[in-house]
Formats: C-alpha cells, structure tokens, sequence
DNA sequence: TTGTGTGCAAAAGCTTTGCATGTTG
DNA sequence: CAACATGCAAAGCTTTTGCACACAA
C-alpha cells in the first residue's frame, strides 16, 4: 500500500489512520485539529504535505464544492460516487450512477484523453431548505447571495 | 437583463462587456488585468463583487477546476457544456453529453433537491502530454506531483 | 436625497515555502 | 550517512472587509 516510492513515518501512519476512521468529508484545517487533539503533535505543514502525498498516490480523494476550500475523503471502502451539495445549507449527498463512467470512456476516447477520475457536483436546494424558503417568501424578494 | 434588482453602474457593465468579448475560461485577476489595460479604473474589489453578482443572476458561470482559484465564462453564446481538464498541461477542452441532464433530473426528484446547475469535470492527461511522459519514461520513476 | 456601489488599502483565510533539525532506509 | 520528512513561522495568493466618497434612481 504505501509502496509507492514513499517512506514510512509515523506522522503519515497517524494521519492515514485518522483518514480512514473518519466517514465524512474533511479539510485540512478539521484534520489538523482532530491530530492535535489526540496529542499528535504534527504540524499543519506535514498535514498539507501528506493529504497532498496521499492524494497523489490515490489514497484520498480532493474535492472543491464550490468554496475556496480543498475538502477531502478516503478513497477506499467506499464505492465511486459522486456528489449533491445544498446550496444553501451546504450540505452533501452521496448518489451513484453507472451513465458517468459510461461518460467518461467514451469522451476519453473522443477526445484521445487518458482519463484518471472525474468530478460531478449537482447543486440545488435541499427539502429542508426548500420549506424554508417558501416560509422566508412574504419577506424580501432581493436575490439572496449569503445566509 | 439587469432588471434582477441591480443597479446599472458604468462599471457593471464595462465588466460584462469585457466578459462577453472573451471566450475563454479567466479567473478574476485576469479580468482586472484586461480592464486595468484598457485604461477602465476599476478596483479588485468591484470585480469580485460583480463577478459574485453576475454569478447570483446566472450570466456568467462559476468553475474550480481543481486549483483553489475561481474560473468563470460567460453563460449565453455557448450551449450547455462540461469540461475535461488535462492534470499536466492544465488544458480545458470543452465537450457535450445529454445524458448528464438525464442524471441531473433523475437524482434531483430522487433526493428532493431542485436542482439549479451542476459541474462535471473529467480529469486525465491530453494527448500532447501522454507523449511526453512517453519520452520522459526512461529517466525517474517517481511520482511526478509537480511540473 | 438616499441607499447603494466604488476604490483603496488593510485584513482574512487557505496553502506553500525556507530553513534548521530529526529520522528513515 | 545521505536523502528526505518534519516543525515552525513567515510569506504567498486569492478573496473579503471597512470606510469614506461618489453616484444612480
């Protein structure tokens, strides 16, 4: 698994490990805390050297949904798929369908490209948010940029 | 056009001239730059705020093609499309499948999300580059994270 | 006139870098 | 022991903010 030309550190362990316990979508700066919370004391620096490592060596996806923000997630024990992010709460939702890679080989070829992965992100508004708005509806009708 | 609640200031629409002569992707550094060049005095800080307005009336697209830096394109003159992206040159080739709206509709009932746009990006290594790395094969083995 | 947009510079947020030190193979 | 990883703080880049001034409606 990490022979891949990279050499076994205890920081990389910990970090691999604390990764692969957590079931979400994280960013640096969570991971960071979460190590420095267990008394792991590893700096930010190797925190972004090893997610950036990681992700190079297929271990970890990356994911930009829409902020100026790397979030990641493990790559394994986890089938392939992609993502809906609410708009407004920004929460995310895991879907799946088999037409993306159907997609995805024909346009490689098409277009004579080695395809590695692929990125699909539906935006909307989620149920929940939904309901509210049409609750905020008597109020302003200004376009809403933040919450 | 603009009768979505917004003013129309001089600025405004220098901006949205300048955008829609381009026909490219451009971050919001650039577009300064081309209006800086053209003699317009107009700030940083109007640019991200126009380009966060525009983005909010849907005239112009918003991308994060996996560096942490916006990209935007104009939204009308040019049919629905995704992009593939070339992880060593950083090409962008543009491409159309009407499969992805089918996704798009069929996940947005299934989940309850109104769906309002989506963003599906394939990434892999373009022809010109499959070639180099070919010629590059004899010499290191490592994992090339940089170029 | 009045609320909104603008310019400027400073600040904020995420990420990278330089350098001295420590560790792996 | 040599090459590479780490920690720390500083620097870098993109983006946002605060405030005084200007301007559209």
């Amino acid at each position: 698994m990490e022979s891949h030309q990279l050499r076994k550190t205890p920081e990389r362990f910990s970090i691999l490990e604390e990764i692969y316990t957590r079931n979400d979508h994280f960013d640096a700066e969570e991971l960071f805390e979460d190590l420095k919370n267990k008394a792991q004391n590893i700096s930010r620096a190797t925190v972004y050297n090893t997610l950036e490592l990681l992700h190079s060596c297929d271990l970890i996806k990356k994911h930009q949904f829409g902020k100026n923000l790397a979030q990641y997630e493990k790559s394994y024990g986890h089938k392939q798929h992609d993502h809906i992010i609410c708009v407004d709460c920004k929460k995310v939702v895991e879907f799946c369908d088999p037409r993306i890679q159907q997609i995805q080989s024909m346009m490689g070829e098409l277009l004579n490209f080695k395809i590695t992965h692929h990125s699909l992100n539906l935006y909307g508004i989620c149920g929940t948010c939904q309901m509210q708005r049409e609750k905020n509806q008597v109020s302003s009708s200004k376009i809403q940029v933040k919450r």
